[in-house]
DNA sequence: GTCTATATTTGGATAGAC
DNA sequence: GTCTATCCAAATATAGAC
């Protein structure tokens, strides 16, 4: 272990009684947020995360490991808290249209209650940056399996609704997954908690939008 | 102009008359498009290009200037062409709610038609990237362009669908386009030319999602 | 705890022989 | 036209002084 990795991790044990330590991490992190959020992982450098907190180069490494690991200390929280969320959505005895309503609410608030957190990750794609993470086996079966649950969820929530003959699509709830899937994702380009919308009112919009469509029903 | 660059401009100067030349040359596009649209352009290295077009990789460079205009050159054709086929869509005396029926079903197979040039295209987002392509200001304008051109076209569409009372939705038009934008780019990551359904099932089954909704409406 | 200086790796691009 | 041997510019991460 080298000189700076054992003062990082000598500062990392003793952290709780250490309220600028404590400070110093969280402005790190959510300097590290919001260029991951403007750049992607990969084209971020520590350099503009450092501008950004204020803070030499180097002094961050005081504080975190690596630029990878940075990464995933900033959005495990975020996701594995929607996930969970839309794991109790999924159970409950809600209609599956009624649920299809309350995942989109919820990944929409969520990318507001924890921004910019949750859209740097979303805004990734894994498989590509395989190379680029390759570090650690299991931080990628996590990330792995993050996307094969939320990915599930939603396809099983359309599978029941398509079964139970409250809902039609002649393309498999696999794919009406994905669409749902690019849609909310792709807010991450142009959604911000400041604009005129909230994110509760997008979230019906988009629910409107897959339930009932945009077309006008002659009855 | 180095001397690699000299006998590259005079390769292509006299490009026409030489088969095997033009031959090469679509081989190592080929094999970029399929290197980029797997890692993307920024992880894309192009040892990885020259190892699937099956060159050395200083080889490539009397083909090819830099990998950026390389990424140029294989996307061009294909966006551009998807534009302009919009915009005849979008002249035509159609109703709004049939013009997003083509539009959609034009996109996804242009998708195939340029397998996977379209893909290259729209999987980066132009904004993270642009200290990577600062190189050249004019090609920067040009995807600003295009990109606030296509995204026009379909809010364009959607408004007078609202305005004629065509369609309804509690979101403004210009978040509506960004939603079908987000839900047609991210097939990007599961759409493949040889899966199950085509692409004209797959866009009609996006239209039909867009228009009508999921819910089976009880009349 | 922070910063200067630097080791190291990676990857785009070129020189020049053949 | 192609390949070997480089050059060079980032950018991550560390050493070690303070």
């Amino acid at each position: 272990m080298s000189g700076i990795a054992k003062r990082r991790a000598a500062a990392a044990a003793s952290a709780e009684n250490n309220p600028a330590y404590q400070e110093r991490l969280q402005a790190i992190r959510q300097a590290a947020g919001t260029v991951f959020h403007r750049r992607g992982f990969r084209a971020t450098k520590l350099s503009d995360i450092a501008l950004e907190a204020g803070v030499d180069r180097a002094s961050l490494y005081y504080y975190v490991g690596s630029k990878e690991q940075l990464f995933r200390d900033v959005v495990s929280e975020a996701v594995s808290a929607n996930i969970a969320a839309t794991e109790q959505i999924v159970l409950s005895d809600l209609a599956p249209g009624e649920k299809i309503v309350q995942i989109i609410r919820e990944l929409m608030v969520s990318f507001v209650r924890y921004y910019p957190y949750m859209y740097v990750f979303v805004q990734e794609d894994f498989v590509k940056l395989h190379a680029d993470m390759s570090g650690d086996g299991e931080w990628a079966d996590t990330v792995r399996e993050w996307n094969n649950r939320y990915f599930r969820l939603l396809r099983g929530v359309i599978n029941d609704g398509l079964d139970q003959g409250e809902m039609h699509s002649p393309l498999p709830a696999g794919i009406v997954a994905n669409c749902l899937i690019g849609m909310m994702n792709h807010s991450n380009l142009w959604f911000r908690p400041d604009g005129l919308l909230d994110a509760e009112e997008i979230a019906r919009g988009m629910a409107k939008l897959v339930l009932d469509g945009l077309s006008i029903k002659s009855e």
